[in-house]
DNA sequence: GTCTATAAAAGGATAGAC
DNA sequence: GTCTATCCTTTTATAGAC
């Protein structure tokens, strides 16, 4: 690829190692395949990145910067909480749709190397303001009193999952219809909403 | 290990693959680490298991049996979907807190290769039985109208997730601290009937 | 059935030409 | 900056003794 000007190149491999270290994760990853998608040599790799490793801490520092859900000005300026809620939803639920592999790589990279990973994620998110904002709310008598962790952590259930467990809910309960749950996925920043809002049951 | 009777040694090395396998995945384990937690010799392994290969599709095939929610009869014989859902949280999230690294690795590995996994998954999980039932009791005006796949998959989530996003969520959310982490754990089917109980919203 | 030794292949990394 | 050729290590897998 002679064409190509000198800055382009680096561009073209990271693009290219983010693709394969998404989808196959650091073990499954090949250098040489990162190589071949990027149309370069294996041996530019490690004149841009030096070794497989700091390669991968590259893509993966970007990949959970990604990921991980802001809270910028806007969204915290909202009113309530409920409008945050639609806001934040729309927002988080797009992004996904976007990155349909992020959860379980981001989830499954941290697992495989907590502590390493853990220095790297450090800083990038940043529940405070929000948890203070729920608690408000909470107080306020707007919203049901209960762990705001816990309510984090339920909302955000609900985001990732079906995402993170596709392969598996697509097959078992949408019988492998794959334009079904893409439909459903398309829907869930709006289910997720509703469901939160409605009561489950109905009597008692 | 001369002690040992013949068919110990397999079961042991079955035992240790479990391990391996589960904890670092297929492309992450080594057949040497396996031998070794095994107290056996490499040459073992493919004696009994002829490929790494297939020692892991044995041990993927038990996994995922695992994992599945099973609707045994007594399950489904409960009398409302309410005490339904009380009985099955509580099965299912002891079973996840006893196998706490089992929705990561079945989700990852299902991920990693979803058409050879699926033939294996195919017939262990069954949603029929269970929809139906949820469906009576939406039409029976007990439980709110909606997409009953949509329900199990909200339900799902709010199961699986804190185990499968643990590295992430304990250490965002909990700063780190592990025994916080496992309490929330500990009282997590009680935390989302509450939570599926309650209405979210307080006013309007 | 279990071991040692070794083959065979893959994969990450480097040297050196251009 | 980019390539070819090659080194070195790791890893799966097999042959063959006991």
């Amino acid at each position: 690829m002679a064409i190509k000007k000198e800055k382009v190149s680096k561009e073209l491999i990271l693009e290219a190692a983010r693709n394969v270290f998404i989808e196959k994760g650091f073990d499954g990853a090949r250098m040489q395949q990162i190589a071949d998608r990027a149309g370069a040599n294996k041996a530019l790799l490690h004149y841009y990145f030096s070794t497989k490793e700091s390669l991968f801490e590259d893509v993966f520092k970007e990949a959970f910067s990604t990921f991980a859900p802001h809270f910028h000005d806007e969204l915290l300026k909202v009113k309530s909480f409920k409008s945050f809620l639609v806001f934040f939803l729309d927002i988080y639920i797009k992004l996904l749709l976007n990155h349909p592999y992020l959860p379980l790589f981001i989830l499954s990279e941290l697992q495989r190397n907590p502590d390493k990973l853990a220095q790297i994620v450090k800083g990038i998110v940043d529940f405070e303001l929000i948890q203070q904002m729920i608690k408000k709310e909470m107080d306020d008598g707007n919203v049901v009193k209960m762990d705001v962790r816990e309510l984090i952590v339920n909302i955000l259930s609900l985001c990732i999952f079906p995402f993170a467990g596709r392969p598996m809910m697509q097959r078992v309960l949408w019988k492998n219809d794959e334009v079904g749950y893409v439909n459903f996925l398309n829907q869930r920043a709006e289910s997720i909403y509703k469901f939160l809002e409605s009561t489950l049951f109905i009597n008692n």
